[in-house]
DNA sequence: CTAATAGTGTCTCTTAGACACTATAAA
DNA sequence: TTTATAGTGTCTAAGAGACACTATTAG
């Protein structure tokens, strides 16, 4: 269905993949399988399905589960990158979503993707490389008052190494009693009963996990101006 | 060009104009020249020029200058509204912006728009109203930690202006000091060299501007976790 | 017992809020 | 002078950071 002048822009849905593994952060990356730039590594992505997708974060569901074969505990649309020059085949939209999962659900020998740590990623093809760092500075800047870090951690998790996870996604230390503090604060996990990480040759960690209502909502710490 | 197999998904451009007028927060409403809604009011909005638009942000400054006559001081990506049921000629993505303009710069005998207070309006073409709604939540949600409303500010403007500004966004009273400590603190406006507000029975109050380097840039506060 | 990490108590210092006080214009 | 608003000083309360101290396990 024409319906005006202009010639339409491209469409596609591309998805930042990460998750956090050693202290590294990983970026999924797929190999393409047409021009243009066939068979090099990109973001996951491809185009809106009209006749199955219901909008565009079904999309993103979509493109997960079948380039990387993954359901995201976490998924949010991260910015639309569109404009003449990102693509050679013409006027292209991206809406760029990015996911965190944990380290725990990724299948290591999937063929479809690859794992390599988002400092080392130097050059892709598109503006990828752009939306990859966009990506990444959203996931920090949002670990600074948010419980989006928890969405990296598996299953259940001890508090030092939620702090661990804060720590790598900042790249600075965290006083203990203050971290625990603003975590508490956010009211987004609740202790494992009975879960304690035992075996170790000291006092055992209890064992945390998301709180439900968690799924998708993220929660904050204040950032109210004045009185 | 047709690159795949799929229908393309139709891909606007959107913009949510914003002014405060004596304490109301006014939206730009412009005529839909043709179906579907021809004649109704909708956000200033249109197809993608891929022929002449650079990218999404100009062809966004094209739309405000061809269909309300301004050059936004700020625009900003607001999020992409995509999906089968948001517009009935089919799949369709909305790349939304937001815009904040100060009253002064706005003619308001342009026939090509009318304005009226956001909370005034109850129901839109498309999913606008959802739009208007998030672009409502964001300049709020930035009124908490950012110099964001001194783009809806005049040339220049006193401290008890401002001050007023945030308080209308954010339907709360402010208290002075605090204020004045937080916009101190945010380094976004200078005073205006000998610039003060005489003519009243009082003292007059010093009058400022917004920084030169903050003609799209927002100063923020401080978010950090911890140490 | 020791070693090692989990978890808490609490002091200090910073900062936000409250609010009174001074400053400066017009009439 | 009075009146009104601009602008500042400063006290207090809440919160963040620092860090020491207790708790609990394995060996």
């Amino acid at each position: 269905m024409r319906t005006n002048d202009f010639v339409q822009p491209i469409v596609t849905v591309d998805v930042v993949l990460m998750t956090l593994v050693e202290g590294d952060l990983l970026l999924a990356l797929a190999k393409r399988d047409r021009e243009p730039f066939a068979g090099d590594w990109t973001l996951p992505g491809g185009w809106v399905h009209t006749d199955e997708d219901e909008d565009a974060l079904a999309a993103a569901e979509r493109i997960l589960k079948d380039k990387a074969g993954i359901k995201s505990p976490y998924l949010e649309q991260l910015f639309s990158f569109a404009g003449r020059h990102r693509d050679p085949r013409g006027w292209s939209v991206s809406i760029a979503y990015y996911a965190l999962v944990p380290h725990e659900l990724i299948k290591d020998n999937d063929p479809r993707v690859t794992w390599r740590a988002v400092t080392d990623v130097k050059s892709m093809p598109f503006d990828h490389l752009s939306i990859v760092k966009h990506a990444v500075e959203r996931v920090r800047s949002k670990t600074l008052y948010s419980s989006l870090p928890i969405m990296l951690c598996g299953s259940s998790f001890t508090l030092t190494e939620l702090q661990s996870v804060y720590e790598q996604l900042l790249g600075t230390t965290l006083d203990k009693r203050s971290f625990r503090r603003r975590i508490e604060e956010m009211d987004a996990i609740e202790p494992v009963p009975g879960g304690l990480a035992r075996g170790a040759a000291h006092r055992p960690a209890q064992r945390y996990r998301r709180k439900r209502r968690f799924g998708g909502q993220l929660a904050v710490v204040d950032r109210s101006v004045t009185t």
